[in-house]
Parts: C-alpha cells; sequence; structure tokens
DNA sequence: CCTACCGATCGGTAGG
DNA sequence: CCTACCGATCGGTAGG
C-alpha cells in the first residue's frame, strides 16, 4: 500500500464547517437547515452527523477560530517595541484584511454569535470584551505619550472595530476596485481624519 | 357617547411591531417564533393575525419605517445652506441619535433586513445604495471646495456608516455612560482624526 | 380574542 | 454513507 500523500490535508470535517460558514453568512444561522447544508455539500442531511456533533458545534467553531486569531495577533502586536500609532495601524490593517481573506467567518462570528448556546455565548462575550479592553489600554497609552489626541478612549475602539466592520459592505458593490486602496483609505481617515487643515 | 378623547394614539398593531423589534434585535428574525411574541403581549400567537398579515410583514414595517427615517432626514440636511463639513457632521450625529432613540428598530433593520422576501429586500437594498449614493456625493463636493481631504469618497461614506452603527455596542457595557459625550467623540475622532499633530 | 388544528419542516437518532 | 423515522415546533387558518 502507498502512504498516502496529500499537500492539503482538509477533512471532511474541515469542508463542512466552511460550507457552514458560507450559508450562515448568506441566511442567517438559525434560517440555515442541515438539510440544506447537506445537499450543497452532496450528501444526506444525517450524514453530517457522522462527523459533527450538532449544528450548534458549527457555529462554535467558526465563532472561537476567528477569535482566537484576533487574539493571537494582538498579543504578537503589544510584544512589538513600536509606536502606539504603529500598532494601532497595524491592527486596523489585520481587520481589514481578515475580513477580506476570511469574509464568511469573520461575518458569522460578528453577527451569529448571539445563537450560540449558554456557555459559549458567555465565552464569547468575555473573550471580545477582553480584547476590547486591551485595545482601549493601547489607545489610552497613546495619550499618554502624546501620540494621540485626547478622545474618549472606549469610543476610539468602538468607532475603529465598527469601522473595519463595514469592509463587509465592500465587495456586495464595488468587485473591482483594489483592496489595499480600501484599506489604505480607511487607515488614513480613522489615524488622520477628514478634514483638511 | 362621549367621543373617544385619546393622546397617545398607539393601536394594538403599533404594539405588536414594537414587540416584534424588540425580539428580533435580542433573538433574531428567524429564530423569534411568533408564539413568543404572542405571550410577551398576552395573546394566544392566532390573535396576532386579526392585526396583522403575516411574520414577514412585521419585519418589512420595522426596515422601511427606519430607511424612510434617513432618507428623510438626508432630504433636509441637503436643501440647508451650510457647509459640506456641517452636513455630514449633522448626519453624523443623526445617526448616533437614532441608534440611540430607536434602538431595536436600527438594529433590526441593520441586521435582519436579508429575511425579508422577493420583492421587499431588493426593494431595501435599492434604498440604502441610493442614500449611500447620496452621501458619496456630499463627499465628493467637500473635496472638490478642498474643505474635506481627498480620501476616496465611498471608502469615507463606508467608514462612517459603519462607525456609527457601533453605537448599538455602546449601552451594552457602558449603560452610565453619557450620551451626549459618545456622540462628540466619535464626532471628533471621525472628522478630525486620531492623530495629534 | 380563543380553541383546535393543519401541513411543513426542523434537528437529530436508530440501525444497517 | 444511506433509508426510515422520531418528537417538537413552526407559521398560519377555520370557525365561532
Amino acid at each position: 500500500m502507498a502512504k498516502i500523500v496529500s499537500s492539503k490535508n482538509i477533512s471532511k470535517k474541515d469542508v463542512i464547517v466552511k460550507k457552514a460558514a458560507v450559508l450562515f453568512r448568506k441566511k442567517g444561522f438559525a434560517a440555515t437547515s442541515m438539510r440544506e447544508l447537506a445537499e450543497t455539500i452532496g450528501v444526506e442531511a444525517s450524514s453530517l452527523y457522522n462527523h459533527i456533533g450538532s449544528k450548534g458545534e458549527l457555529l462554535q467553531l467558526i465563532c472561537f477560530k476567528i477569535a482566537n486569531d484576533f487574539s493571537i495577533h494582538l498579543s504578537e502586536i503589544e510584544k512589538k517595541p513600536n509606536s502606539i500609532v504603529q500598532k494601532l495601524e497595524n491592527i486596523i490593517r489585520f481587520h481589514i484584511n481578515m475580513m477580506q481573506d476570511h469574509y464568511d467567518e469573520v461575518y458569522v462570528a460578528n453577527h451569529e454569535w448571539r445563537q450560540l448556546e449558554d456557555p459559549f455565548i458567555s465565552n464569547f462575550l468575555q473573550q471580545r470584551k477582553f480584547y476590547e479592553t486591551r485595545l482601549t489600554e493601547l489607545v489610552n497609552q497613546g495619550i499618554k505619550k502624546k501620540e494621540l489626541r485626547p478622545i474618549d478612549s472606549s469610543v476610539v475602539v468602538l468607532t475603529i472595530l465598527s469601522a473595519v466592520r463595514g469592509v463587509e459592505f465592500w465587495y456586495r458593490h464595488k468587485k473591482t476596485s483594489d483592496r489595499k486602496q480600501l484599506e489604505n483609505n480607511m487607515v488614513s481617515h480613522l489615524l488622520y481624519g477628514l478634514i483638511k487643515i
């Protein structure tokens, strides 16, 4: 028997989770049926349960994978010796790129986390809250070091995180436009503002 | 017979729509059952249908009321003789205030419009697209008049509309903080930026 | 406004 | 991986 050699080590479960992310984004978690998901994969609904435990597990896998990716990136940024402005710019660019490269998964984590079940939803909110707290601390440092204008740091974090989420609307009607241009313009607006002085 | 005199002219249908907005925000449209909605009102599910035609009609009423409010406000702004910066500031403040004063309805219009049915969803997207186009035109005027920095106007509109949507997160963990403070700080960030110069 | 009920669809299981 | 099927729940209607 030849050894199985595969450059892409993608399990059936990975395929199911990926297809679930696409459907959950398009229709929402509650409005997506397991029969629908099974059909896009080409099996009967009951067969899905050989690979996953429940519909809810699919949502958990998607939401916590994304939350973890953001947390790891922030940890790396925090260690660097860069200025606060450089760190914030790096974080903004990471959010925009995550949105572009993992559109379905980030969208689902942003919109469908409320459908998580009881221990998971509070865990998810706790992780998000912790992430926001670390960002707020970065902004406070920047204000203290006179790098940033003295705007309420909670509002700054809210504005930045909300703005980068908006990238999800971009490809809906501007498929042709350059993704790097979107990134650079949004960074410019969020850091330097809109008004000419 | 005495004439019925009522200072609040609120019909049963209005009550149903309002309670539906609260539930649709909390749980999502698809995950909210008509039995649940009926229970919060204190009737049986079947009784709802004496006042409304269908579950989908509730979502339509919520989404199009909000879309209409924003459209009317923008029309008023466009007529004024103010500077572009003043107009944009006014629009940003209106969005923030709508989010604060009609939290459930704006949230539902922002998140659950995808659950609208066929003629309504395209109508809704058309109205939103038109609204964004008018905003983009305002920004282009501002750039031409040298009031604004030359950032891609589509990105500016995307950043602003996304940022103000973030107000929905505010009251989740900052119930005590002053709403006017949130408004002023976000306006300051979006217009003048974050970096100290 | 209620009781009673409809067909459809749901997530998930048994058994092979 | 399938067939066959379960109980639960859904949006909505009939009739009073």
